[in-house]
DNA sequence: TTGAAAGCGCTAACAG
DNA sequence: CTGTTAGCGCTTTCAA
C-alpha cells in the first residue's frame, strides 16, 4: 500500500518556495500575504492536495480526535447518544474514535488503552455496569488525558462527570402514579453496582417514604438492564403470584421484557399492571400500550460532556472536576396515566 | 498539552539498548533473542509505556483503521450495522472511525475527505439517498484507499458492494401477501435515487406481475425513508379514499409512520390495512400490531464487507471488483398473517 | 542477533 | 512576510 499523495513539499517545489509557507498558507497563519497564500491554495486543490493527519498529529502533539467509550450501541440510548455526541463534536472540529465494550471491563480497558495509545485529545465514557477496577483511569489522568464521564459513572472522587438526574427522574415518576391512585410499587432496578442503578433505587425509595408507602424489599428487584432481565423478574413475580400495581423499569428494554412476559402470561397492560420506563424512544408510542418514560435528553447530556471535555483539553490547568447533571422529564402516553 | 509520555528511547536508555531493539522486541519480531525481548517487555511494562499509535503509523504507513460513514445512527438497522461492523473489525485488529452524513450528500464528502486525510486503511460507507457526485469516490480509488459499500451503493460501475438481495426480499413478502389472500398493494417505496429504493420497486412489481396482478402506479409512492413519509403517503391515499389492502413499507420507520397515521383516523391494522416492512427491530414484536419484516442480516452484512475490505487493503493488487447479495428472511409477526 | 542511518509529513520556534 | 533548524516517535532497509 503507497497511497502516493501529495505532500507540502510537492507544492512546495512547484512554487519555488519553502515548505513552512506552504504549511502556514494552508492553515490561515497571519503570517503570509493574502496573494501568497491565495496561490498555494490554489495549487494545492489542483494538485489535489490532502493533508496528512496523523503526520499533523504527530508533529503539534494533537489529534483533534476524542476516544468514545460506549457500553453497547445497537440500544436506543446509546445510539442517539451517539448521534448527538458525534454531531456536536464535528461541529467542534473534532473526530471520534468510537469504542464498544459490550458490557466487558476487560475490553474497557484495552479499548482505553488503546484509546491513549492512538492519543486522542480526550476520552468519553459511559462505563460498563459492572466497572470495578479503576486502575486505567487512573492511568488516563497521569497521561494527562481528559476523562470525562457520561450517564454511566464510576464511584470516583475528583473526576469530571455529566449525568442525568436519575435520583430525582424516579421520585418524579413515582410521585406522579401515586397522585393518580397507585399504591404498590415495584421497581426492576437493573444493577445497583453502578451510579444509575443506585440513583433510581434512591429515588424510588424517597417517592415512597415522602408519600407513606412502605417499601417491600422483595418488590426492588436487581438484574441488569437488558430485556431479559425484564423478562425474568417479571416471571418471579408472577410465578410467586406477588405481583403489584405499578412496576418502575429501570431501562426501556426491561420494560420491553416485561411487555414481552405480561403478553406470554396473559396479564394485562396497563388494566392489570401498569408500567413506566426511564429512557425514551418515539416508537414506544406505537407500543402497546404506548409506553411512558423518564426522558433522558441526550442531546443535553451530549452536547454538556463534549463542551466540559473540550475545555479541559484547551486549559489543561484547570484544576476543580466538574459535575453536570441534567434534568429529565415526564414523558406520559399510554401507561402511568389513571389507575383502573 | 504535554503528556509525557514513555517512549522507545526511555527503555532503550534505561537498558542501554539500541531503539531498535526495543521496537522489534516490543512487536515480537523474531530477530531479538527470546531473553533480549522478555527483558524489554518487561521493562516497558514496569515503565508504562504505551505505543504511539500516532507515530507507528506514520513510520509504516499503515494506521490500522478503518472508516466508517453511514447516513444516520440512531436508526435501528444501522446502529446494528455498526454494532456488528465494530465488533467484527475490533477481532480482526482494526479500529473505526465513525462519521455519520445526517443523508446530507456534502456532509458525506468532506468526511470522506477528513477519512482520506487520517490516513485509514479503507473506507465503508452506506451512502446517502441522494448522492449524485461521485468524484469523491473517484479521489479515493485514485489514493488507492479501498472503498467497500454497504447496503446503500452507488450507481457505478467496478465498485465493491455488499448488500442485501432487496428484490428478492420484496418479492418474497408480497408473494407471501398473495398466498394469504391479498389482492390490493401499495408500496411506500422510498427514494428510488438510491439502489434499496429501486430493487425493492422492482422486486414489488415483478411479484405483482408474476402473480398476474395489474400494478396501480399510484399505489407506489416514493418519498424518503423515515416516518414522516410514511405518515405522509397513508394520509395521502386515505384522503383520496384509495387505500390499498396490504402496504410493503420500504423501511421499519415508513412503517412506524403508517401506524402513526392510521392510529390518527381510525383505520385499523391489520383488519382494514396490513402493512409489512423491511428492517427488522425485536421491539417490532411489542407493537400493536407485532410487525411482520423482511429481515436484513446486519451481523452477515458487516463480516462481509469487513472481510473484503481487509482482503482489498491486504491486497492491493486485486483487480476484479466484487459485489457480495446477502439473503433475506421473512419474519412473520402479527401484520401479513392472513387477510380478514 | 543487533544497530546505524534515514525518513514518514508535518509543525514550532526563532531568525532573517 | 518568509525561511532555517530541529525534531514528533516510530519503522525500515541494510550493514555489522
Amino acid at each position: 500500500m503507497k497511497p502516493k499523495s501529495i505532500t507540502l513539499n510537492d507544492i512546495a517545489k512547484k512554487l519555488g518556495v519553502s515548505i513552512i509557507t506552504v504549511s502556514k498558507a494552508l492553515r490561515g497563519h497571519p503570517d503570509i500575504s493574502k496573494k501568497t497564500a491565495d496561490l498555494v491554495k490554489k495549487t494545492a486543490y489542483e494538485l489535489g492536495y490532502t493533508p496528512n493527519l496523523i503526520a499533523r498529529s504527530l508533529a503539534s502533539r494533537k489529534s483533534n480526535t476524542i476516544g468514545v467509550v460506549l457500553p453497547q450501541i445497537a440500544h436506543h440510548f446509546f445510539s442517539s447518544l451517539m448521534d448527538q455526541i458525534y454531531t456536536y463534536a464535528h461541529s467542534k472540529n473534532y473526530a471520534i474514535f468510537l469504542t464498544v465494550s459490550q458490557e466487558n471491563q476487560m475490553m474497557q480497558r484495552t479499548q482505553i488503552q488503546t484509546l491513549l495509545a492512538m492519543r486522542v485529545d480526550g476520552i468519553l465514557i459511559s462505563i460498563t455496569q459492572d466497572t470495578s477496577d479503576f486502575e486505567i483511569f487512573e492511568i488516563a489522568k497521569k497521561r494527562e488525558v481528559p476523562i470525562v464521564f457520561v450517564d454511566r459513572i464510576p464511584n470516583l472522587k475528583n473526576c469530571n462527570t455529566v449525568t442525568v438526574d436519575d435520583k430525582g427522574g424516579a421520585y418524579k415518576a413515582i410521585n406522579h402514579a401515586v397522585k393518580i391512585g397507585y399504591k404498590k410499587f415495584a421497581h426492576f432496578a437493573g444493577s445497583s453496582k453502578i451510579n444509575i442503578g443506585r440513583e433510581r433505587i434512591l429515588g424510588f425509595k424517597q417517592a415512597l417514604n415522602d408519600n407513606g408507602i412502605e417499601v417491600k424489599n422483595n418488590w426492588i428487584i436487581e438484574g441488569d438492564f437488558v430485556e431479559k432481565s425484564g423478562y425474568d423478574s417479571f416471571m418471579k413475580l408472577f410465578n410467586e403470584n406477588d405481583l403489584p400495581e405499578m412496576i418502575l423499569a429501570v431501562t426501556y428494554p426491561v420494560a420491553i421484557g416485561i411487555y414481552m412476559a405480561a403478553k406470554e402470561v396473559g396479564i394485562k397492560i396497563p388494566e392489570e399492571l401498569d408500567v413506566i420506563c426511564f429512557g425514551n424512544s418515539h416508537v414506544q408510542e406505537f407500543l402497546s400500550p404506548p409506553l411512558s418514560c423518564i426522558n433522558q435528553p441526550t442531546d443535553i447530556l451530549a452536547k454538556q460532556s463534549i463542551d466540559l471535555l473540550i475545555s479541559i483539553i484547551d486549559n489543561s490547568e484547570n484544576v476543580n472536576p466538574q459535575s453536570v447533571v441534567v434534568d429529565t422529564d415526564l414523558i406520559i402516553r399510554g401507561t402511568c396515566v389513571i389507575k383502573k
